[in-house]
DNA sequence: GTCTATAGCGCGATAGAC
DNA sequence: GTCTATCGCGCTATAGAC
């Protein structure tokens, strides 16, 4: 049973911080005075502002795809697996101070100030959303259970931007209820 | 015929950059190179940042909102009307450089690095755009173009969401074409 | 690995001459 | 209204002691 080290704490508390405010808004300092060390310590473990954000996309991603392949290798119906895709991102909206977003989300909003090895991740990570959901949206068509017209990966797309985008929009308005809505009626049109 | 003045070529120029970059990367500096006026010469005109702020969210949400009503306000059919309004989304991700999203939408994203008079201004530009469909979507329902089932609010946010956040998403993947598709799917799902 | 100290830069904002 | 000059701050990053 490991104790969690400081690259650890880094990670999680500028996680949170980009959720919130954005990766333009998350400086050393603010991870120094939350995690209790100081600013300087911080370049020992990540010594470049984009190394740390290399490892937190890479660790993001890894987690957040774990889930969804374990949602999708469940044995249940493509919609209950539709529901709980959709889950994650409510999840997201609505734990802690209910204002924290998908963290590709924000770094997606902001794509144009990074540099490209993490544009890059970014992309990556989309894709390979969009991908899992060409997946599970076929299986629902071949099961009967989705009424979907002709292009898969369109409505993979719509879905996907309904969900990393919307709860962008979603947090202004002020929450996750009317994102749960919003997530209800898209299942409404999909469902046959 | 009045010649452009130096405080709109700041409030374009501000706009132009916020729409690419995000409101944590505008500067004066920024501005000041663009317009051909020292940084300092700005604070004549806007003398605060969020004063500059306060003055572009409302030429922008002015601007938008009146092209809306336009449309409302015309003979065509509830469909033409949201396809043309969706239309708007669309050009701002085409037009110039393909890299500019709504204005705010970027500010939406970084609602929470805004103080509140300006938060407040880009609530009400969702609030007044999702209304506007809603009085779009009751047209469409009473005259037989739209299946909409009970919650017309709902829809509208589901749509708005997907406009002003699926842009972010879409800008990510490189394309305007391929939101072009993913409206043109939503069409098909609110269409009878 | 953590600390103190500091370099070097860009930022928003102000003062005062023209 | 625009300019030059400058202030004070926060930022990323580095050097060197412990």
């Amino acid at each position: 049973m490991k104790q969690t080290d400081t690259k650890t704490l880094i990670l999680d508390v500028a996680q949170e911080l980009i959720q919130r405010l954005g990766v333009n808004c998350m400086s050393y300092q603010d991870i120094s005075n939350s995690v209790g060390i100081r600013k300087a310590s911080i370049h020992t473990h990540f010594p470049r502002k984009d190394d740390l954000l290399a490892a937190l996309l890479d660790r993001y991603s890894d987690r957040f795809l774990r889930m969804v392949d374990g949602i999708l290798a469940s044995s249940d119906t493509p919609e209950v697996k539709l529901r709980r895709y959709c889950g994650l991102f409510e999840t997201t909206l609505s734990s802690g101070d209910r204002d924290k977003v998908c963290l590709c989300a924000m770094l997606g909003a902001e794509l144009k100030t990074l540099n490209h090895p993490l544009v890059e991740r970014v992309r990556c990570f989309y894709e390979a959303n969009e991908e899992r959901l060409v997946t599970l949206l076929n299986d629902g068509r071949a099961d009967g259970s989705f009424r979907i017209d002709e292009d898969v990966q369109t409505t993979a797309s719509l879905i996907f931007g309904l969900l990393e985008g919307g709860m962008l929009v979603a947090r202004v308005r002020g929450g996750s209820d009317q994102f749960h809505q919003v997530i209800e009626q898209l299942m409404q049109f999909i469902k046959v």
